[in-house]
DNA sequence: TTGTACGCGTTATCAC
DNA sequence: GTGATAACGCGTACAA
């Protein structure tokens, strides 16, 4: 069942079958009911393929996260295919790990598959040495990407990100206000968010008068008991009365330390974690978190993309890096 | 740059140059190398549309979610892309929601995508009224649709699930033997393997000797507060001593309930969750949950379809449903 | 307004 | 083993 079959059963050239589909206003109202009647009785779709090869496009947007079990990018996800359908765009999806090689070999699978562009969900795109993200730059003289959290200065390349050295400059305030005094930072990987999470926490701490020696700062791995224990360890060295964690992940971690210790929250401990995701509110006490605003960056992603693919009537430009703040929401375990 | 380019630059025709780049085998080593490496030297990549409408495939799967924010969703993403993408498919992604008009729209739009398959992840897509699937079975006429926990009997439509009645009968029977005496089951939204799962509840009951009056069933939201406050109004009537939730999302919920009524788990009450996802190992105490070996139902889905659509040698047939049991892991919300 | 004819870049099927 | 060449199905100038 081709544009053939519809034209032979309608009467009319493929042409008229053509421009009827794709809504062409210069067809009589005569041929568009014929056609459309023949489209009707015949179930017809149209090849996307053969569409493609005539139009170069399939409307496909490539998305890149390394792992969609991690609750943050989950959710970017959502935000991203459903807000992409919306505007008619399918989403191809590449778990990509977070191994370099892995994450080059997946922009060239979704390059070979001519995707419109490619979403790079996660601030783990951004590799600390500039020469890594080579691969990226290049990819970008073919199609657009957005990198969401993350950014470096290219051609063709946008970035939509949250500032969240705000957010952890704030937490100290917050927490200092609230009578903390002895600091510590926990987080599981190195990433330039994680270094802006610093230096917000550095710039909060001055502000607030905390010294270095009441501001530490600890790695540990990504799992609960890793970050319970590494805290265990850390508050044996020296007490601590406030926790900063890069993650909820790690903020849950941070609430299993507290408890198992039998220290009291917020009283003698307070916790502030980052991504107000749906961890944050399964521990007792509730976590407060940093809410790092993913459904506006993935909606204005989107949004910033579809103007660079059909740059329509509005010239607006697209600026190249859109920034978000932070914002904290209180819960249980903090005395804000 | 396109195939006649290449031919040109290496001397061959375009056949030599297709053969090369599929891998054919009749091609002498000499053309092989001249074409590589006129190849290498322009950067050549074939055009992916062109390519699908001679064979008729783009090898992308696509891939039903109700919502990938959900943690099983979310994993269940992660293990086909992951398995689909070693095996040369790419995905596309449909987060469809969980009504039925979208469910159809989207299966709609995968069908316009040409798609090899379609894989549909939850119990969620099959609705208890039959007419309903219709949709499912239509489209099956035109690729092979796999579904993940959930299972209807119809041509060319795949199914691979957890014996979901299994797991909650023999937590009945843990429960019940480690000395709890009155159940009460709590979920939040119907479906087929719901009923399962209730299935396997009235089993585990009556082979325990549990009469009806000591096994609640009760709905609630889906989020934590709905849970805790459902059961808080039940425990009200009457005190139990065992919860079982259809999620783990339940389950803290569950979890939440009993530390505030100050109940000691699993003393007082033994709480047994479904799906052992990351959010089980969140909570003090920890969640004893109900595995249901999504990595496993993901691959066993994957390697089916892989047989369908290229046939290949082995000519072992595809089972139209595969069962799978499920495994309890306990931890600290109960005393087995 | 409508129809014809060609281009898009492959794959597949023939001859040789 | 290799090379022509016909599909593949649609979009779109261009002609009518």
């Amino acid at each position: 069942m081709n544009i053939y079959d519809i034209s032979r059963a309608a009467g009319v050239s493929i042409a008229s079958v053509s421009r009827v589909m794709n809504g062409a206003g210069n067809v009589s109202e005569k041929t568009k009911q014929k056609v459309m009647a023949a489209i009707e009785a015949t179930n017809y779709r149209p090849n996307a393929y053969a569409r493609a090869l005539g139009s170069g496009s399939m409307k496909t947007i490539g998305i890149m996260c390394s792992d969609s079990t991690d609750i943050y990018l989950a959710n970017a996800i959502y935000y991203l295919e459903t807000a992409l359908r919306k505007k008619g765009y399918h989403s191809i999806l590449c778990c990509t790990g977070y191994d370099l090689k892995n994450k080059k070999a997946s922009l060239d699978l979704l390059r070979s598959q001519q995707v419109d562009a490619v979403i790079m969900a996660g601030s783990k795109y951004v590799e600390l040495e500039p020469r890594n993200n080579q691969y990226i730059i290049e990819a970008a003289k073919h199609f657009p990407i957005m990198l969401i959290n993350g950014a470096i200065e290219a051609e063709n390349v946008y970035a939509t990100v949250c500032d969240d050295g705000y957010g952890t400059k704030e937490a100290v305030g917050k927490l200092c206000g609230s009578g903390c005094r002895e600091f510590i930072y926990i987080y599981s990987s190195d990433s330039l968010s994680g270094r802006n999470k610093l230096a917000g926490l550095s710039a909060g701490c001055r502000e607030c008068g905390i010294g270095s020696a009441s501001f530490r700062v600890v790695q540990s791995g990504k799992n609960y008991r890793d970050v319970a224990e590494t805290l265990e360890r850390e508050y044996r060295e020296r007490p601590f009365d406030a926790v900063i964690t890069s993650s909820d992940t790690t903020g849950v971690g941070a609430v299993k330390f507290a408890l198992r210790r039998g220290l009291s929250i917020p009283e003698e401990l307070s916790i502030v974690s980052f991504n107000n995701s749906i961890l944050a509110e399964s521990t007792v006490p509730e976590l407060t978190s940093i809410d790092s605003r993913l459904k506006e960056l993935c909606d204005r992603t989107v949004r910033s993309l579809m103007k660079l693919l059909d740059p329509g009537e509005g010239e607006s430009t697209v600026p190249k890096c859109t920034v978000l703040r932070p914002r904290i929401v209180a819960r249980e375990t903090t005395r804000f």
